[in-house]
DNA sequence: CCAAAAGTGTTCTCGATACACCCATGG
DNA sequence: CCATGGGTGTATCGAGAACACTTTTGG
């Protein structure tokens, strides 16, 4: 076996950004970590770390979101891979970002490292180190285009959940209102929610119908009939 | 100034490939070279090379193309980064793919490496090394949806061409056949297209009407109505 | 009893689709 | 004169958007 064809070429570093998405009833957030290491420490930035040798890059991403958070089991999906030449003033690093969403409530953070993870607000997000600022701008870009024509959303939310809090994510996602009984029509038409008898009566005096995604009944569609929707 | 903060990271090759579509009046192609170097050698692959200290990605996949088909000025776009550990058997390789989409009678080879750069129809594409063929297919489910809401043919195209031949591209990416009235109705309830008086005579005796496309009324579009579109 | 949120249908408009015949001309 | 491709308009249907009032109950 011969190894080693491209000796001359020039190596670099090779990094994983994981931008976290989340939503807590009513805002949409995003996973940020104060960095403790040079350079920039001290500083926001986004979950991140560098390639091995033994793994690919969604494992690398897996590996140190786990790492860092805690948080396991998570879709991450690739977004684009950033490759300014000064864009780390330390080396020289091409960084892949990878995105996902995540329900705030049932993933609790058990990682060793939950001191220095914290959710924000996504306009109340503070400045972040080199480009990262520019991958949670793509990353919402994204979700925005997918939450348009995928159910997208229901990996933000608790497992039950009313149909207000489902309209608020999507007014969050796309950044504007909704008119609730055109939102409800369209998400009934989908036929992939299930209405359960019980009420939430944390918000209103009347409470409000709580919901579950019917997982199965979703994927069924999309195999059958080319699952698609507009909002 | 300090540097070298991540000496204990391994580093790794990066690679680009470039998946160039071209149309010929008739079919969809896609542009691919014989490999004269080890491992894989003399088997088809993609457009492809490294990454070097001194440039970024885009850069690099612009030299690539230009160096091994003398192709310049053509926008490149990032798709993918592949990282299965081994996808390339000669050593541990990561690849960023990037596709563009060029006309290929108003793009003359007149680089170095003619010979061993050949369009395929995308039918009658031969079989490629390492992860290639992965790497088309994304590409082509990317083209088909921006296709969908973008003009994205008009790159395609020589300036001027018959509604026949943009129905023909269309039909060819979305992979299916178009009503002949509904789509020149499409396209000309866009507003983007001049008629000229010019006709093409090769195809048929009557001949039919040239158009050019008018890429500032469209962009003046883009920023004034935020343009968009369904086929 | 009233404030605050939940729940519920209809109408209108516009874009998407389906569909068939005449025209011009080179051979 | 006819085969071949070019060019044109209308009717129907369905999805999206606009829109307002009644219900429930904790305080």
């Amino acid at each position: 076996m011969q190894l080693n064809y491209y000796q001359r070429e020039d190596q670099v570093l090779l990094a994983v950004d994981c931008i976290i998405f989340g939503f807590d009833k009513k805002n949409l957030k995003v996973l940020l970590i104060k960095r403790n290491f040079e350079p920039e420490k001290g500083k926001w930035s986004l979950i991140g770390g560098f390639l091995k040798k033994n793994e690919n890059l969604d494992e690398a991403a897996a590996r140190v979101l786990e790492t860092l958070t805690g948080l396991n089991d998570i879709y991450l999906e690739q977004l684009h891979t950033y490759s300014k030449i000064d864009r780390d003033p330390g080396q020289r690093t091409i960084s892949v970002a990878y995105y996902a969403l995540i329900n705030v409530d049932s993933h609790q953070f058990d990682g060793i490292q939950i001191d220095s993870a914290k959710w924000f607000k996504l306009k109340e997000a503070p400045d972040l180190i080199f480009d990262h600022n520019e991958m949670v701008e793509k990353a919402m870009a994204r979700l925005r285009r997918k939450a348009m024509t995928k159910p997208i959303g229901f990996e933000l939310l608790p497992e039950k959940f009313t149909m207000r809090q489902l309209q608020n994510l999507y007014e969050s996602i796309l950044g504007k209102k909704l008119d609730k009984r055109n939102f409800i029509n369209k998400i009934n038409s989908l036929d992939v929610l299930i209405k359960l008898d019980e009420k939430d009566m944390t918000v209103s005096k009347k409470g409000a119908y709580l919901y579950v995604f019917d997982k199965d009944k979703y994927e069924k569609k999309v195999e059958e009939e080319g699952f698609s929707f507009k909002l």
